[in-house]
DNA sequence: TAGCCACCTTGATCCAGGTCAACCGCGGAC
DNA sequence: GTCCGCGGTTGACCTGGATCAAGGTGGCTA
């Protein structure tokens, strides 16, 4: 067991890789981690965990996109978070997660045994500060998402969800493009309408009402170009001062 | 500068104080933690920092409540988390902060200053992991709101939240009383409203609706009976598994 | 005692988005 | 080829909650 295999893993950002080439780590930490690291692959459409069942695992999105949703008794499904690559799932410290998880695309995950993660948690700060991090991030951005859910109309959480995925999918540079440019919609309709508290059918509606006024085109039914994306985000009801911001 | 002084700060349950008693912690970091915590107080209805403005501290509340809020260039308003008492303000690492802040109540803050902080944080695991447990927490509560928002009933929107803050308001025990419990209501109607993404007549006629039902009960306007917690809970639209849990 | 103001309630009407239903189009199985 | 099923679109109609408007109530000041 010897250094460079850190080094060469592919995980996206995850913050385990950045610990493993963290200068100040010990060897022998990371030898442990790399003793305790695995992946996971999912097709798309299949879950992950089911809200209320164990998982043993905390674990970083390598590629696809997953989903976090709650469902009521009588059927309504309300998504509370995406998670693109880079992102973390799992919760230390707690056995059970409180959420269905599901592979919206086919999915890579990069896990560790839970355990064994909390131990390394008390004692190398860097990884938990990582984590504080990207929590804090994640706080923020459901917070950012209940504005989207309880005040915005359904054609201004279309485009905040349009622009949200362009943001995570193209570079800056893109976005800047005076031409525009194109992504995938790695979502449904329906899971659109389930992250944005509406119905299929109205997503389909207001899809169109963007289309016809010229603030998307669509090339095909999951392939969206925006011609300019300061027209996108001036249909999102937000302040425009952040417009290449996060 | 002595030990004692430490433990009979009443923070409520701030993770300093609770670091201040640690038998892991070395003197001179409690020395130090001493010499940057102060207290803070806020009159009810008073700004405690708007959104984009510079935050020079973190904070908990010890007494009162604060809220944390987004508005729209038009005015929408979303309240976006409720602080209680022990609950953490404020983001390590980030110098503005991305929402209003408003003293619900009159209000007491128990104050570190942000830099030293952060510091504090690099060197003493035990803040951070208490930290990430408290953003673990709030994560999960934002996203449970996220399904109270996106897919409830107006009516179920209020039992919810007069469940959850009857829960944070009573004991254990007190919510299992055959004879019912009453607690004090920290919000207006607006406020409730800006909380569940209703206008503040809607909020009006479904307390109405939930009193002449037999739900609740109202002693004055801002006083809640609850003659049996199951049958709000039931109102909520949850899975009434976790009736008396978190 | 009156008058004011902040907070709350209630009524009448409107409309965005939900519901129900029909249909389109494409890819995969046979 | 043809069929089928899934994902998407569009139309017609309905309804829950928003909007607009008019009081009510209770605590404070003068």
């Amino acid at each position: 067991m010897n250094a460079p295999v850190f080094n060469n893993r592919d995980c996206g950002s995850c913050p385990i890789r950045h610990q493993a080439i963290c200068s100040r780590c010990e060897q022998d930490e990371l030898d442990y981690l790399d003793s305790v690291k695995y992946y996971r692959s999912y097709d798309a459409g299949q879950p992950v965990v089911w809200a209320g069942d164990p998982l043993d695992f905390v674990a970083t999105v390598v590629v696809g996109v997953a989903s976090l949703s709650q469902t009521m008794e009588d059927g309504r499904r309300q998504m509370i978070g995406l998670l693109l690559p880079s992102d973390f799932l799992g919760r230390p410290g707690r056995e059970a997660v409180s959420y269905d998880v599901t592979a919206v695309t086919d999915l890579t995950l990069c896990c560790f045994r839970r355990k064994p993660f909390e131990g390394l948690l008390k004692t190398s700060p860097h990884i938990g500060q990582r984590l504080l991090e990207k929590t804090l991030d994640e706080l923020d951005a459901a917070r950012e998402w209940m504005l989207v859910l309880g005040r915005k109309t359904a054609r201004e959480k279309i485009a905040s969800l349009l622009s949200i995925i362009a943001r995570r999918a193209s570079s800056l540079m893109a976005l800047k493009a005076p031409d525009g440019f194109a992504f995938d919609l790695p979502l449904t309709r329906e899971a659109m309408a389930d992250y944005l508290g509406l119905t299929l059918e109205t997503v389909s509606r207001q899809m169109s009402a963007l289309k016809k006024d010229g603030v998307i085109q669509l090339e095909g039914n999951r392939r969206v170009r925006v011609p300019d994306f300061a027209k996108l985000v001036a249909e999102t009801g937000d302040d425009a001062g952040d417009l290449f911001g996060g």
